[in-house]
RNA sequence: UCCCCGAUAGCUCAAUGGUAGAGCGAGCGGCUGUUAACCGCUAGGUUCUAGGUUCGAGUCCUAGUCGGGGAGCCA
């Protein structure tokens, strides 16, 4: 007796088989002719497989007919090919064992279709829904293409810490990390005396490991990292997260350019294994979440990303006669508004801006021959905005300094990061990329809280 | 954090300031190689919380909580 899986039951070469499935029952029909439909799904596929269990069955009467949404069995018998419409194959039932029950009147889950928000709040029960299952099998398989894209290029995996200790990386509020009893924080007169905490100085959760990949790169060329990433912003949108995972590839000797290149195969390659290797789960987020998804994504697969630099981007918005919110002028951080014009209206395609005003980028992007303007590069995409951000960094010692300083930083505490500038500097580049945002423009879902298991957002941290 | 909208049966939603309803789901019965099955019957409610106005509040007012849309911050 051969235990496969609902996803090879569903396939003709398995027809013949005596075979063991286990899983949970998402639909029950009876027919008066002596015998029931089970609907099993065990999570490894969109499609359920039909079980076909006949009245003859010794628990037929006791436990089959009580079968309902949600119980957890297993089944024993013949994979058969099914005589009707909408499915290859069924299992003929010789044994059906049940597990758990799932009593109706009061598991949340049914059959009738529910709303996202409801979903959300039972986050322990969602996965056993077709959309949960699906996004759960997408988010997975953009992860293994992280890593073999890289992987596949030479990339070294780098684990940068979760904890840190330097609070100015300029990405957004930071999370503290602390073993006080915060009912008696301990003091030296009004100020806090963080000797005496646990890593003797303030710690954060990291808002990026970018720094740390910076090292690595600095001796091994190119590595990337994957990992939970935190922000403390007070963010209530569909597109954000307290804790999210990011992917921050890092490479010596690359130019902004190469960094561009870089960032448009990497979309590409995730997109297209998502295609090939998840067409149920894509053809169901076509047909239930979002009727553009596919054409949307095999858009962004047959174009070249346009590479825009800010001034331009800055002339095609002052000569497009649209009306914005926000008037456009050199100089400003471009608004959703202005990226969404850009994007999907009037270049319709993913549009790569970059050499953005040095005065509002972060103190390491590489500084242009111009002065005014720095090496950095947001990737743009119709329907989702910006993916990634990622820039040159400045590897030139004085320039970096300088900066630091114009930004009013402390350069005492980066004293390692400037070492990379003193001691065999290499001009080098990366960028950061959202996997749920990635996941929100490959599924179609409408919110960030959707494609993460357990979502943290402000005022809420459940399960 | 700011602006706008919402919260009523398990779920999705109705209900001029005057007796809280429907669809779906669920239970029971019927029918059928069924497949978002179909037909009939039944049960199901502290109308988000706390105050207030009123003879009377699901409905009006105030505050709060949670959710949605938009904006900011960004990935």
């Amino acid at each position: 007796m051969e235990r496969i899986s609902v996803a090879q039951a569903r396939k003709e070469e398995s027809i013949g088989k005596e075979v063991q499935l286990q899983g949970w029952v998402r639909t029950r029909r009876d027919s008066k002719g002596g015998f029931s439909f089970l609907e099993l799904n065990d999570g490894t596929c969109q499609g359920n497989v039909q079980i076909l269990a006949e009245a003859t069955l010794p628990n037929y009467e006791t436990d089959v007919k009580k079968l309902g949404t949600g119980a957890s069995v297993t089944v024993t018998g013949l994979v058969k090919q099914s005589p009707a419409k909408g499915q290859a194959t069924e299992v003929q039932a010789k044994n059906v064992t049940v597990h758990g029950w799932a009593d109706a009147e009061t598991y949340p889950i049914q059959k009738k279709g529910a709303t996202m928000e409801f979903l959300r709040t039972v986050s322990h029960l969602r996965p056993r829904t077709n959309t949960f299952g699906a996004v759960a099998r997408v988010r997975n398989c953009a992860s293994r293409s992280i890593h073999d894209f890289f992987q596949e290029r030479d990339f070294l995996y780098l684990h940068t810490p979760i904890i840190t200790a330097s609070d100015c990386e300029g990405a957004g509020e930071l999370f503290k990390v602390t073993t006080f009893d915060l009912d008696k924080v301990p003091r030296q007169g009004p100020q806090i005396d963080f000797h005496s905490d646990f890593f003797s100085k303030p710690a954060f959760l990291t808002v990026s490991g970018q720094l740390q990949a910076e090292i690595f790169a600095c001796a091994l060329g190119k590595v990337y990292t994957f990992g939970p990433t935190f922000r403390a912003e007070n963010s209530n949108t569909p597109r954000h997260l307290a804790e999210f995972w990011m992917v921050e590839p890092e490479m010596a000797f690359y130019d902004l350019n190469d960094n561009m290149t870089l960032a448009e195969a990497f979309i590409k390659r995730i997109i297209q294994d998502a295609l090939a290797r998840c067409p149920d789960d894509m053809k169901f987020f076509q047909e239930r979440i979002d009727k553009e998804v596919l054409s949307r994504l095999e858009h962004i697969l047959k174009s070249e990303f346009l590479r825009l630099p800010y001034t331009e981007a800055i002339e095609v918005l002052l000569q497009s006669g649209e009306q914005f919110e926000f008037p456009v002028k050199w100089g400003i951080d471009l608004q959703t508004e202005h990226e969404r014009y850009l994007t999907e209206k009037k270049f319709q395609r993913p549009v790569i801006l970059f050499d953005y005003p040095r005065a509002i980028k972060p103190f390491y992007m590489r500084v242009n021959d111009d002065g005014k303007t720095v090496r950095a590069m947001d990737v743009l995409v119709p329907g989702v905005g910006e993916i990634i951000g990622g820039s040159q960094r400045e590897e030139r010692l004085d320039v970096l300094e300088q900066n630091m300083k114009d930004k009013g930083m402390s350069l005492e505490p980066y004293q390692w990061y400037l070492d990379l500038r003193r001691f065999g500097t290499v001009p080098h580049s990366g960028f950061g990329l959202g996997l749920e945002r990635v996941l929100l423009f490959l599924t179609g879902m409408a919110n960030i809280r959707d494609v993460i298991p357990f979502p943290r957002t402000p005022g809420n941290a459940e399960f």
